[in-house]
DNA sequence: CTGATTATATACTTATCAGTACAGAACTAG
DNA sequence: CTAGTTCTGTACTGATAAGTATATAATCAG
């Protein structure tokens, strides 16, 4: 039940378009020209499909995590805090060198939106904020069972493993390779003090 | 000997004012309006005294690294790779929340300056390298020196503890506490491989 | 075929960007 | 004092930013 002229392009092919643009640019340098020429649109029909260049880089970031951030979610159905940590170091690896854009969006995003409006900042904020919670618990559920050596904290292990997880972005974001990353990743793992 | 009408306003006090905009919203998002704000200034005092907005960028980094990153150079001279990393790691802490600037310049504009001109960002990664390169030559003495207790590659262990340092910068950037970044150094050094 | 509806393309709006022309002000050299 | 030099403030430049008005094209309901 569709009235009116169709639409003539795909709103999903667009939208992946547009994630490829904030994902090297940042959503500040990412200027409505760069993005109605990658998606292929004029702007008036990115206008009516994604509403403004903020609710545009929303729904980026909606896709972005749906598809290059599936496997956090997998990631912490390991059955041990090493196999958690082997995981995400893996999964960080690939998101960050097997894509044309080098580096995180999420962390680019919440260094490169600092100067942005403040909705945007909030927004990734509470995105980044999420994703540490789940692994807070996933760590506290892991010190429960008895994985650590060592006595840690939920927060200060998850802190920390997410300090190496953001590292391996900033660097594969200033150049480093997939390999020397996972030289990276093989240190982490191999002073990891739990099971 | 200085002929003409001597200069109203003091040049380092110019640019630690520009440095703290740069600091606090990146190069990009810093537009010049803000720059000469801050630096109490005109427009072309400021060309006149700095060269363009390039320029200033370069000088304030400059000044970033005598004030702010000295503690780096310092912290390789200790005598043993665990006294380097652990001076690193309070030097970052120091630097990334001490100051009314949250996060390392540096890594801020390693992931800021993506969309900004080639030549900004090749400066940027230079510095970043030549800092990499002191860091994996003081490994590698302290391999020879043998102070691992396991075999450890000079350029994996740095690429290792730099990621934990940009770790700390993204967090702190986000709005960890100090006593936060100083629980993920703790659990960094009690796992970390040598003397 | 007609009318309502929705998408498209062109061309515009206002605001802001980095950078500068120019006139006047403040100094030194003589 | 005057002449030369350098800095300051106002007001501008052309380019680009995000967002939109308007006319036209393509569809559906009747």
């Amino acid at each position: 039940m569709t009235r009116g002229r169709p639409r003539e392009f795909n709103v999903e092919d667009a939208l992946a378009a547009a994630l490829r643009v904030f994902w090297s640019k940042g959503y500040e340098g990412a200027s409505l020209s760069d993005l109605t020429e990658s998606m292929g649109i004029t702007r008036p029909s990115m206008y009516a499909a994604f509403g403004n260049k903020e609710s545009l880089f929303r729904q980026a970031l909606d896709l972005y995590e749906r598809e290059k951030l599936a496997y956090v979610g997998e990631a912490l159905r390991a059955p041990s805090a090493r196999g958690v940590a082997r995981n995400l170091l893996e999964g960080a690896i690939d998101t960050v060198t097997g894509n044309e854009c080098r580096g995180c969006l999420r962390v680019i995003s919440s260094v490169a939106c600092q100067s942005a409006e403040p909705s945007i900042q909030e927004d990734v904020h509470r995105r980044t904020e999420s994703s540490r919670e789940a692994l807070i618990a996933r760590m506290a559920q892991a010190i429960e069972d008895g994985d650590f050596h060592t006595p840690v904290e939920a927060e200060a292990i998850t802190r920390y493993l997410l300090a190496v997880l953001q590292g391996l972005s900033i660097q594969a974001g200033s150049g480093a390779t997939r390999e020397q990353l996972q030289q990276v990743a093989a240190a982490a793992l191999a002073i990891w003090p739990s099971r």
